[in-house]
RNA sequence: GCGGGUGUGGCGGAACUGGCAGACGCGCUAGACUUAGGAUCUAGUUCUUAGGAGUGCAGGUUCAAUUCCUGUCACCCGCACCA
């Protein structure tokens, strides 16, 4: 970092692994303990054998491990979660005000995943419980004609004496946990499912008995793992029905549904549905939702397709989470004068074959004294994932060494919100999504100033490898800064990154381009031997054009046409016998963000002895940025025929009697009939025939 | 399937509210200086049947379209039996 000259202060340095630190990471662990948004619970969690390692839903995306693509097993174990899901809406509403690029804001938008409906309670017949369920159309009811619950669904345990077909039952749930979240996703095609025989549920809206099933197309993640199906109107349903011969009933006209499901249905006019017949579906929504909640058999409901945080790990490297386990109080949170909880020196740093932390095999760690009763207890081993530390590390930037607290409010206040967060692509997801909720809790609890930690969230773009595919080791084709730096410097290497292409775009890496940016910068060295102390007016147009252009694009965030702008400006100066003093600061001092070496190496030559990082950037010559003669463009039909030099600013008439009379023009116009001409003011005269 | 993004020379990429398509760089070609050139400088470099054609493809609006509209294709990314 220091060699390719970055300006950050080196005095603010956070470490979130350094113990200073990770005291207020626990710290805040604790806060949101005390506020029962960490909690343990027992549940199915996504386990790589591999790594020996529980993981969250973020980092098992698609059924395999995110480090080493192993296939995810479901385990039970303890777990704990943070409530993020209490969030959900206004980490949704704050999206609005957050500046950032429209592929970030979908990802987060989709990451929360809400969708409003309702809930509705179907009963199941002979039994004194129901069946729940989510549906974000509750005007398709009278359609429904069965339910499906997901293969994971308890009320299979619970009613299993008045289910006739158990074994089938059974066979098919093993079936489906041998499948992997994965493979059921993929083989979506073919729908599999069992009737539970001796089970019958009614639908609420017409008392009419309807079958129950368990298939894997329904997931217990979601909703409440249980369907209504309208196979009328969803295609999965229709599918379903079709393959099981069971009922299909229209209730929303507009489509065929011997053919297939009516999907499209928004325009469509509800029919064969009681009470909401003939009302339009947003209507029939309303309606069927005063209904239902007047009847006490379901309400409206919202459904995030978030879940909560899955925050532990098995892991050495990680904040040891701050928890003490007391026969006697259950769980206590270790005083807050007392953190941090230093993580133990170890001789073993993998997980168990169990998956139990590397911390569980330590006595004097876990062996310690309840902090309310002084009963022996024991301490939590599990660690936190790398996501904590990284959650709120920009907040410590404002106050790095504070022993009190996490940072000083008075100096939050100073320097938040953030202006600008600028990151990786490949941890914008999960990044935004934490520290936002971190953020927003450390507001509620009166430690930071803002409800949201920053104004603007970008991702640049990645530079891939020479083949054009991601850099990875196994590839080959990675590219070592430091070698660049080595062999071209780090000014070339700063310049190549910069010009390569869009700053958001990823971009593949060129050897050839950097020799590009090497070259310019030799150019501009040698355009030093040309400074006099004489003025020179054949450059004054275009160097205070690229001084207005090139501030203009480093505001603006393109850099890579900031540098063509320099360039083009070098080679001007490359062509002038001589270039005045202060026009070549000028240049210095535009060339310097990106090159800032070899600026004030040539700033020094020139006779300065002070620092080039402190002058002022140079302002334009508002007057020297228009030439007092300009070209026009004359075209013939929209194509150009010719050019023509005039005065800037000519009036309309001369300009259409001058565009007419070149020989070129002349010529080209004989003989035919000019209809109009359109003259565009210091641009183009556009003649049609 | 849904959503987002991107399609411009041999390559990376420019082109503000419609107004000279290909800035700038790489690569390539020829020449100069040189024992030499992988240094430097100069000239050229979208294609071309030399009239034109040309910004993924097909239409449309306009005096004028990479830019606006309609349809369509391809690739990349994200989500995904989401009820």
């Amino acid at each position: 970092m220091k060699q390719g000259g970055f300006s950050f202060d080196f005095d603010r340095i956070v470490d979130t692994t350094n113990k200073d630190y990770y005291k207020w990471t626990q710290w805040i662990f604790v806060q949101l303990f005390k506020k029962g948004l960490a909690y343990r619970d027992k549940t199915y969690i996504n386990f790589c054998p591999s790594c020996k390692v529980v993981l969250s839903n973020e980092e098992s995306q698609g059924g395999k491990c995110d480090r080493c693509d192993t296939v995810v097993v479901q385990k039970e174990k303890d777990v704990w979660f943070l409530k993020i899901t209490d969030h959900a809406e206004r980490l949704l509403e704050g999206l609005k005000k957050l500046d950032t690029l429209p592929r970030i804001r979908i990802e987060q938008e989709n990451w929360i995943g809400k969708s409003t409906g309702a809930h509705v309670d179907f009963r199941v017949k002979d039994t004194n419980e129901s069946l729940m369920v989510f549906t974000t159309r509750p005007d398709t009811l009278f359609g429904s004609t069965f339910m499906v619950i997901a293969p994971e669904h308890g009320i299979i345990e619970r009613q299993k004496a008045k289910i006739n077909n158990l074994d089938e039952i059974y066979n098919y749930l093993e079936g489906a946990k041998l499948k992997t979240e994965f493979e059921r996703v993929e083989l979506a095609k073919d729908k599999t499912g069992v009737r539970i025989d001796g089970l019958v549920a009614i639908n609420p809206v017409n008392n009419k008995e309807i079958p129950i099933f368990v298939a894997d197309y329904v997931m217990i993640g979601y909703g409440t793992g249980a369907i209504m199906a309208v196979p009328g109107h969803d295609t999965r349903d229709y599918e379903f029905a079709t393959k099981y011969n069971l009922d299909i009933v229209e209730v929303i006209s507009g489509g065929d549904i011997s053919k297939e499901a009516y999907t499209d249905s928004n325009e469509g006019i509800l029919v064969n549905s009681g009470i909401i017949n003939g009302l339009n579906v947003p209507e029939a929504i309303d309606k069927i939702i005063e209904f239902l909640e007047e009847n006490k058999i379901g309400t409206k409901a919202i459904n995030y397709k978030m879940k909560d945080w899955a925050f532990n790990r098995q892991r050495y490297w990680g904040e040891p989470i701050p928890i003490i386990h007391c026969p006697k109080c259950g769980m206590v949170h270790v005083p807050e004068e007392d953190l941090p909880v230093v993580l133990p020196q170890v001789e073993k740093f993998e997980p168990s074959d169990e998956g139990e932390s590397p911390l569980s095999t330590i006595e004097e760690f876990i062996n310690v004294k309840c902090p309310k009763c002084g009963t022996m207890a024991k301490r939590e081993t599990d660690t936190m994932p790398q996501w904590a530390g990284s959650s709120w590390y920009f907040l410590r930037y404002t106050d790095p060494r504070n022993d009190d607290k996490l940072a000083d409010f008075d100096k939050l206040k100073y320097w938040l919100q953030v202006d600008w967060y600028n990151g990786g692509m490949e941890h914008v997801t999960r990044h935004v999504i934490y520290s936002r909720f971190w953020h927003q809790f450390l507001f509620d609890i009166g430690v930071v100033p803002t409800e949201e930690p920053y104004k603007k969230r970008t991702a640049q773009g990645l530079i891939l490898g020479s083949d054009g595919y991601k850099m990875s080791k196994s590839k080959g084709n990675i590219v070592n800064p430091l070698e660049i730096i080595e062999a071209y410097g780090a000014d070339t290497l700063r310049l190549y990154i910069l010009f390569i292409g869009d700053y958001e775009q990823s971009t593949p890496w060129n050897e050839n381009g950097v020799k590009g940016a090497r070259r310019f910068l030799d150019k501009l060295a040698r355009l030093e031997e040309k400074v006099s102390d004489q003025m020179n007016d054949s450059y004054q147009t275009i160097l205070h054009k690229t001084i207005k252009m090139v501030s203009e694009d480093i505001e603006s965030v393109k850099f890579n046409t900031a540098i063509a702008k320099l360039m083009t400006l070098v080679n001007e100066f490359t062509k002038a016998d001589h270039i005045f003093k202060e026009d070549f600061e000028a240049l210095l001092k535009i060339v310097n963000p990106f090159a800032p070496h070899i600026c004030e190496e040539l700033w020094e030559r020139i006779g300065h002895n002070e620092d080039m990082v402190n002058a002022p950037w140079p302002e334009y010559d508002e007057s020297k940025l228009v030439e007092s003669t300009i070209e026009m463009v004359v075209s013939i039909n929209g194509k150009v025929r010719d050019k023509i030099k005039l005065p800037l600013d000519t009036p309309k008439e001369e300009v259409i009697v001058l565009a007419k009379s070149t020989d070129k023009i002349t010529s080209l116009l004989e003989g035919k009939e000019i209809r109009m001409i359109i003259v565009v003011r210091n641009k183009l005269v556009n003649i049609v025939i």
